[in-house]
DNA sequence: GTCTATATTGCGATAGAC
DNA sequence: GTCTATCGCAATATAGAC
């Protein structure tokens, strides 16, 4: 029995592999700390794969990159466009967020990779979803003003990051977190609440 | 006129120019991008340098996070000491925090670079700094509570991680905020104000 | 489409002159 | 305490067999 169909070299398989490997690798370790041997053998393939496919490493980065950030933000757009009001906007938008992390597990780590230590990507991928995402919470909270639920003297802009802050650093403080936080099988779901309860009371007008 | 005293060989010098150099090029590009070489140039000498005085380049990381963390922490642990009222307490943390962030311009790239990126220092170096400094700010709410100015049903873990995250978060995703956020020069003060608003008015009890 | 083998460059670390 | 020179190794990328 050689290693003949199903082995390795299963044909037309190592561009999926490379992108699946590529991604948590990158994620983990940051771009310069991963090397396109450690990404190949990760993928159960060679590292001539990777310029075949991608025309080199930084090809593989940019395009596990733009997947990421653009099914991560498809998944997130429809929910700040329906028809409830204002607050339960906020409050569905939240819950997306948070739950989207698991569906997407290395979606922070490169996103506060490139936040950190920006490469080339960073202005050609992530900036654009990131200011389309916080445009998009800015109106929802814009127009909770202007309809009198959200008090009138906050700065849109301001409370879109105040809210996206608490969210978003929830999950990447996580490794430290472990430590501090209490061990509840169900602790996400508590931060969220909390962080709504505070939130949601903080900028209601009245 | 030769190069002979004030020249790029100053004696006893290195030791501090490296340590200069390596906390920005650290922070800026994250440990793995940064070459020995490069950190050299930076510093105005050679890359002997650093194996003489650090014992290598992770040596000489693993001294600018400890200093950086240190000092840090040092300027930011007095403020919940003293006497004031627990809102008042909250209010003075975040306004230094947010001021300290200028004084120390790197600590927060080097903070998030292990936190996604974790290397060898993040257990040795990193946690114990931020686990004591979440136990601080977690007492003071728990304090708030047991006062009765704080919700008692809040918990005082996630409550003090929401702040943490509202004022964190803005530091780091400021490289994306730049075409976001209203440009004011006071932009930071005004963002402070908003987000102690929203918090303490979002935490307080009644 | 996949693999092995290799060319070339740059890395971290060190030895030894001054 | 500092510098130059260099060693050994691992990096990315590519050429060419299958």
């Amino acid at each position: 029995m050689k290693s003949s169909v199903i082995a390795s070299s299963n044909p037309k398989y190592s561009r999926e592999k490379l992108m699946e490997a590529a991604t948590t690798l990158f994620a983990n370790k940051g771009f310069a700390a991963v090397s396109i041997r450690e990404l190949a053998l990760a993928a159960g393939t060679n590292s001539g794969m990777i310029s075949y496919y991608f025309g080199g490493k930084e090809g593989l980065y940019a395009e596990v990159l733009e997947s990421q950030f653009k099914a991560f933000f498809c998944a997130l757009v429809p929910i700040l466009k329906n028809e409830t009001d204002t607050m339960q906007k906020i409050k569905k938008f939240s819950q997306t967020l948070s739950s989207l992390h698991k569906e997407f597990p290395c979606i922070m780590r490169l996103y506060y990779s490139e936040l950190t230590n920006p490469t080339a990507c960073f202005e050609t991928v992530v900036k654009k979803y990131i200011a389309a995402g916080a445009k998009m919470l800015e109106n929802t909270i814009a127009q909770g003003i202007s309809e009198g639920n959200i008090k009138k003297n906050l700065n849109p802009s301001y409370s879109a990051l105040a809210l996206a802050g608490m969210l978003n650093y929830y999950f990447i403080v996580q490794p430290v977190s472990d430590g501090i936080l209490p061990d509840s099988p169900k602790r996400d779901e508590e931060y969220l609440e909390e962080v709504l309860q505070i939130y949601l009371n903080g900028v209601k007008a009245k």
